[in-house]
RNA sequence: GGCGCGGUAGCCAAGCGGUAAGGCAGAGGUCUGCAAAACCUUUAUCCACCGGUUCGAAUCCGGUCCGCGCCUCCA
């Protein structure tokens, strides 16, 4: 089955067909680094994961870039607040960012290019459009995007130019744009910019928030480039003005797949900091959750339907985790017994389940169902291992189809265990062996002592196994 | 007001023209010394509501109600 992706642009599904055969150039909407991410912010990060992950699945090369935004009216206002230097301030949250990308198992992007390090290219990029005359400078040494030069405006989110209002939030010091909807590409410096400015041919100042990622995307991607993502509030007026900028300048087509994924809600209402139910991934693990639960939850629903995220999805997401886990498990422990020829039903079992994973994929990224597919095929080994019918070489097979398919979930792979106490180990060997001379009373008082540490052992044909209590 | 998304079992959630995936929870059973795990059976005659198109609709069209997002710096 064929690639295909919901493309914003034509609102329809389309086949994937990289520019270059192949290969993938991808860029990622990353975070502002201001502050530390909420499981929102992680969505998006995670659906762009997989998005990754899915097509190197595919056979594709990948070339990822996801930006830095480190420079804009918040780290500015927050850093100065805090009486930090830039840099050090967004030092702090682009640490936490990459920590928490660890945790939740995201796979590291080929660039992460920080909007501070790339102001020459912006400005490059300024002066292109000036010189093609969609763009304006005014008397403070600000420059413009000028909306009406530009009659694509508004292909992204089909808005009329026209109808844009006019909102209360215009700055004051933009009162010379041309037009209220016109963007800023440079912003000259005022006051409480500190020495947060860069010199350019328009005087000093500072660049203006979409043009980070036309200058940066272009500069490692090409002019034109295969996939653009990001959550569906930037649809507007980001990613239309990344569009208008980039192909006024250059003349091309920016991007050819737009891939927007919607919000999160928590308990059924939006996120907010004001009802109480707004959540960093930090908040989550002290919660005694873990990134691979969250990571679970985030891909049980699609990426295009808003996700309602509560703290029962993510206790359904443990137990589900759970029973991925007991199966692992129980393929590592899976030893020879006497077999039947069983070779065809395991086949069709297997190639059912490779053909589903694969399908969902494809067809728009629907993890919901590739996680479907993965349970299928759980049922069925099941059965068969109940049956002492998998070899030790097909349970091998299974668990490198496992880890194929963890490839792109990452959310298989368990999370480090705990290691078993020597003094919790003799107490289950004393166990077992009160059971072999059928002292049950003497094995069930100590299984309820181990219970109490925080230990559960279960009798399986291959001996006791011990399970740590969460 | 404009543009857009959604309402599917107790909860989460796929399916988007051919007769309701999957996970969690619940009930009964098999297995087990007892458990646990696993497996089996079971849990929506029905997909917000009302009309229409069709041999056939949760899926398409129109309308109604409800929830949500964006409309200049929020994933």
């Amino acid at each position: 089955m064929d690639l295909q992706f919901y493309n914003s642009l034509s609102r329809r599904k389309e086949k994937f067909i990289p520019l270059n055969p192949g290969q993938a150039g991808l860029y990622t909407c990353g975070p502002t680094v201001y502050n530390y991410p909420h499981i929102g912010n992680y969505r998006a990060y995670i659906f762009e994961d997989i998005l990754r992950r899915t097509l190197k699945y595919f056979g594709l090369r990948v070339n990822q870039v996801m930006n830095l935004t480190d420079v804009d009216d918040k780290t500015i206002r927050d850093a100065a607040k805090e009486g930090l230097p830039l840099n050090q301030f967004t030092q702090r949250y682009k640490d936490a960012f990459f920590a928490d990308l660890k945790t939740l198992r995201i796979e590291p992007a080929e660039h992460y290019p920080a909007a501070t390090e790339h102001i020459p290219e912006m400005i490059d990029l300024v002066r292109k459009l000036l010189e093609r005359k969609v763009a304006y400078q005014t008397e403070d040494g600000s420059v413009y995007f000028s909306i009406s030069r530009y009659p694509k405006y508004g292909c992204l989110v089909n808005l009329d130019p026209q109808q844009l209002r006019s909102s209360g939030r215009v700055n004051h010091d933009e009162y010379d744009k041309e037009s209220v909807s016109d963007f800023a590409l440079w912003k000259a410096r005022e006051p409480e910019d500190g020495d947060v400015w860069w010199d350019s041919p328009w005087g000093p100042g500072r660049p203006g928030w979409h043009l980070e990622c036309s200058a940066m995307s272009m500069k490692y991607l090409g002019e034109s480039f295969d996939i653009h993502t990001g959550g569906v509030d930037n649809m507007f007026p980001h990613h239309e003005d990344e569009i208008a900028q980039s192909e006024a300048a250059t003349g091309r087509q920016f991007v050819r797949y737009w891939l927007h994924c919607a919000h999160l809600i928590v308990e059924g209402k939006k996120m907010s900091k004001s009802l109480g139910n707004f959540f960093t991934l930090r908040d989550l693990l002290d919660k005694n959750f873990s990134g691979r639960e969250l990571r679970y939850v985030l891909l049980g629903t699609h990426y295009r339907q808003p996700l309602n995220f509560t703290f029962q999805g993510c206790r359904d997401a443990k137990a589900a985790l759970e029973r991925i886990d007991d199966f692992t498990e129980r393929l590592r422990r899976c030893q020879d017994k006497s077999l039947e020829d069983n070779n065809q039903q395991f086949k069709s079992v297997i190639e059912r389940a490779e053909s589903d994973f694969r399908s969902a994929l494809a067809d728009d990224l629907n993890t919901a169902e590739a996680l479907a597919a993965l349970f299928n095929m759980i049922r069925d080994v099941n059965r068969l291992l109940d049956q002492n019918n998998i070899s030790s070489q097909q349970s091998n097979k299974l668990l490198h189809l496992l880890s194929q398919f963890d490839s792109v979930l990452g959310v298989i792979e368990p999370d480090k265990k705990e290691p078993v106490p020597p003094e919790i180990e003799r107490m289950a060997r004393e166990r077992q062996e009160a059971r072999k001379q059928k002292d049950f009373a003497r094995a069930d008082s100590l299984r309820d002592q181990l219970t109490e540490l925080g230990w559960m052992v279960e009798d399986t044909p291959e001996g006791p196994k011990l399970k740590r209590l969460v």
